[in-house]
DNA sequence: ATTAAAACTACCTTTATAGGTAGTGTCTTA
DNA sequence: TAAGACACTACCTATAAAGGTAGTTTTAAT
């Protein structure tokens, strides 16, 4: 009896068109003592319309799936029960679906040729609290990372004071609150302007900031 | 003769203050065949300073080092050869030392009490283009991630078609140009402008593009 | 059936922006 | 000492943007 209560059973659910494969998955967990398989879909829309799923504590989701896509079905789950850890899987393990996923609120990136075995550890993994995920998958999230600051500039690069008048510009300042700002006159202004739309190739305020938030060429003002 | 020439070698070197650690990495590397410990180093400014270490392929770097610290450590090593892959380890997987290191270059991170074969599986992955790390670490990296885009939206969510407008914006179209390309007359890309404002709290369009762009809130389009 | 909102369209007015052209003072460089 | 770049200032003009107000149509909710 004490065994029995203080056994959690983790709860799993099954997003999967591949018939065979969610079988598959299905079979290797309920071999476990200790997971449950909730239920087992075809489609993010079949689960959503159940009421077992709710309870689900890590879903196996598949990413390429028939109407909602893997990516917008975690969207939606992460938006209406958050708590659940979502583990993606996927034959691709080298595209931006990647990344989107991640970004949607995945914890985990399997691929589909898995064995048992690393299933369960997978699984086991996201329940305590880890990432599941292949070598290769993680090497994407960190370049990924470690993008942020990308320098190639295919232009000249700014001024102090054409960044400081482009910082300003993000603020939505109009010229002559950012003639007073900096002591200058409004063609002052204007004159460091020219200069900005000549060196970012732009003809407007709007693409000016577009791109200068974009390639992080403006400091922050204050 | 041709085996021997087509197996590539695989050139590591380890720099750890433990001695023990030190020395138990290194047993553990020259077994393998393909590997080779270029040098085992207490500091990375006694690495530094050798003529074998430029031909690393692999360094295995501890964080918390006497002198220069493994995170600073990575910055040079990447700084002045970018080509050598760097996988830190450590007692501590916290937060802030991961990110750390990720954002200085490294590419892997491992708990020091692995054990031998996950260590040997580990170089291999990073051998492989892989980045080995403990799904821990991984989803520590993946918390970061996802913290981007942070959700805390003090204004309402914009609607598809304002999304849409203010892609536009962003990339400097005037209103007429942006009607002709909706399918909407000029007061009609001003009706949704008018909300946009109004939900950003802005009043031009620069800042509702450094707006929409800091906050991620523009859609691709092309 | 009525109301209400969302999604427009229309027009008017003031201010802002962008482009063109020109002139001034300072500081280098030749 | 002259030429040229750099950092402005000045002015003119056409277009664009922003704010205000008002009216229409469609759809959904009461």
């Amino acid at each position: 009896m004490i065994t029995q209560e203080t056994l959690k059973i983790y709860r799993v659910s099954i997003i999967e068109d591949n018939h065979y494969l969610r079988e598959g998955y299905k079979a290797i967990l309920e071999e476990e003592p200790d997971f449950t398989v909730l239920g087992d879909y075809e489609s993010c829309e079949k689960a959503f319309d159940t009421k077992d799923f709710v309870d689900s504590d890590v879903v196996l989701m598949d990413i390429e799936l028939p109407g909602m896509s893997g990516i917008e079905g975690v969207k939606c789950i992460k938006q209406q029960y958050p708590q659940m850890s979502i583990i993606m899987t996927t034959i691709h393990d080298d595209d931006q679906n990647v990344f989107d996923a991640i970004c949607a609120g995945a914890i985990g990136y399997l691929v589909k040729m898995i064995s048992g075995e690393d299933l369960i550890k997978a699984i086991r993994e996201a329940f305590a609290g880890g990432s599941p995920m292949t070598p290769n998958i993680a090497r994407k999230i960190i370049s990924a990372f470690q993008k942020i600051p990308k320098k190639v500039a295919d232009y000249d690069e700014l001024t102090d004071l054409e960044q400081t008048v482009l910082g300003h510009l993000a603020e939505g300042k109009s010229y002559a609150a950012i003639a007073k700002i900096m002591f200058l006159s409004i063609d002052g202004v204007r004159y460091h302007l020219r200069h900005i739309y000549e060196k970012l190739h732009v003809k407007t305020r709007a693409e000016a900031v577009a791109k200068g938030l974009k390639d992080h060429l403006i400091p922050p003002i204050h």
